[in-house]
DNA sequence: CTAGGTGCAAATAATTTGCAGAGGC
DNA sequence: GCCTCTGCAAATTATTTGCACCTAG
């Protein structure tokens, strides 16, 4: 399994901190392991390479790391505390296995959503949540030996995932708006459709480039388990508002509506994962592709106001059968 | 703020231990509290009333108490553990605020599908899961003293919420059979639809009663925030269906096909949150009421069998529009 | 030369345990 | 009388600290 390439420990330093051999040494040894060490897990190997070093400068160390942001400190609830990789290491979930001790990760979308959603409810500032599913894996219940794979490189399934999404959003975006221009009349409405085609469509192209030389880089990538679990978008983001365009009555107002529902969402997609890579480079083509689809959002939203006044004056657009656009996820009240 | 009957210690305690003086006031004294103890709280309290009763002896009562099931232990990362009433109290998420260091309770149907979804795709037994949301309370944001509620007594706030979504759900159900008899000119399937709207109306006049009696146990009781997180039930299980019924060319097969899913949403919401319940009285309502949503819904199920043979021979209704009824949650597969 | 960094041993903090005596059934 | 409960003190476990010494900048 491919490790992550080490990081420049000099960029990471905290100010006021000196350079140190055995600190290196630690430091180092860490990035090597995989999985959630325990502060005495790393205390044993270091041993083994090194009788010299205490337990006290292991620990100090460790405490170092994370506030040099390399390492995460993590609590299983096991009286003791944890330490992962943070450096290229999105945050995320935990599923735990209480048999064989082994902790596996995941990412949702869909709960970090409803996670902000309960704490805005609450009046509540989220700084960080914790989710941890606590049971017994896969292997451990079929009684095999456990799987080589603990807690694997997610950076890799990270970027796997995000790309497998942005890939289907590009395709069903692609699919949207293309069959929005068809579906116009007008020249005007049209270019401007077609012209999002367009963009989508080089999108696409970019990304899966993109994605063939991620899966060059294990391979057998694409056969792991799902990391970032994203209800919504396992057809594209504008799957569902391709699918609305077929319904009979559409009209370009309408498919300006949706398309404006489609692309915030996916400039949302875009922006928030774009800043959970910690791999520049597809921070930045996820935080590019952001940028232009707030791009499209914005011509999107000036094609509608131009269209409503074109044939309404200042008036709505016909009945509007949907809450307009600016329709925000719903919270309960009941 | 009502504090839970105290539970009979005689029918909790566990198979060949004894009764015992000290262990009994230890316990009373821990259900008098409110919120989250770590041992030392209690310890504290506890050497208040009576000098004489060792720490270690409270450290092994409340392991005592864990497994007999009347504290749950639970871990806010402090580096010592916390312990909360299980007795009437259901299991649920925290909201914890590093500021003053209270914590909040609250429970999301939402989240816990989505995790048991994961915990199934990853081929994961879940047994338990742990949600934390770590932040900023609203009163430390404001910075005014932290109000006086610091967990409360989430056994009223869960039978609320979880009565005003049966409430809503009932009332959804309502409308839908009643426009769906509407709909339907066969005799037959109008009678059905008839005897279910009838039934629902039933349930809702319960659980009205039952919800009145619950306010007069804490009249701020409708004023206090949002316990149970369910998003589709803000409006009823049966909204959805309720609105698909206006769509034209609807026919009998469909209100059928419609009315299957509502009501499997429906028994699963009665039984999961009947087993929730500890509190007997309101457990009864809602087991009872599941039993009674799933009769509906084979019911509805015969009937829609026989509109087949009937209509079709033995032919699939019509083409099918929507996927059949059996459709379950989509897992992801991008 | 001076602010960190390091080792060692001692301190802390939460929790558990061994053991002898007390008490319920 | 037996088995559990209890107090006390000592042990354990994870982690931190004080202090004297070392080393990079």
């Amino acid at each position: 399994m491919a490790s992550s390439a080490l990081p420049d420990l000099d960029q990471l330093r905290p100010a006021g901190t000196k350079r140190s051999g055995k600190r290196d040494q630690i430091v180092n040894t860490f990035l090597k392991q995989e999985g959630h060490l325990s502060a005495d897990d790393l205390v044993d190997i270091i041993k083994r390479e090194d009788q010299r070093i205490s337990r006290a400068t292991v620990y100090r160390t460790l405490q170092w790391m994370v506030t040099a942001g390399i390492a995460r400190k993590v609590d299983f609830g096991e009286g003791r505390f944890r330490f992962e990789h943070s450096y290229r290491h999105p945050r995320h979930f935990h599923l735990i296995c209480k048999t064989c001790n082994r902790s596996f990760e995941f990412l949702s979308s869909d709960i970090e959503s409803l996670v902000e959603e309960i704490a805005a409810a609450r009046g509540f500032t989220a700084r960080q949540s914790v989710v941890q599913i606590y049971g017994e894996c896969e292997s451990c219940q079929a009684g095999r030996a456990p799987q080589s794979e603990g807690a694997g490189n997610s950076e890799l399934l990270f970027a796997r995932d995000a790309m497998r999404i942005a890939i289907a959003t590009e395709r069903s975006g692609r699919e949207f708006y293309t069959r929005a221009a068809r579906l116009v009349k007008n020249v005007r409405g049209r270019h401007v459709f077609e012209k999002l085609a367009t963009e989508e469509i080089d999108h696409l192209e970019r990304l899966e480039a993109r994605y063939k030389t991620l899966l060059e880089r294990d391979p057998e990538l694409e056969a792991r388990p799902t990391f970032l679990f994203f209800k919504g978008a396992a057809n594209g983001l504008f799957a569902e508002g391709a699918e609305l365009l077929k319904k009979p009555g559409m009209d370009e107002a309408e498919a300006l509506r949706i398309g404006i529902r489609c692309e915030r969402n996916s400039h949302r997609f875009f922006k928030r994962y774009g800043e959970k890579f910690e791999d520049s480079e597809g921070k930045q083509i996820f935080l590019e592709f952001a940028e232009e689809e707030r791009e499209h959002l914005d011509l999107l939203i000036r094609e509608y106001r131009a269209l409503i006044t074109r044939t309404h004056g200042r008036r709505r657009a016909r009945t509007a059968k949907r809450p307009a656009a600016k329709a925000r996820p719903r919270r309960q009240s009941a």
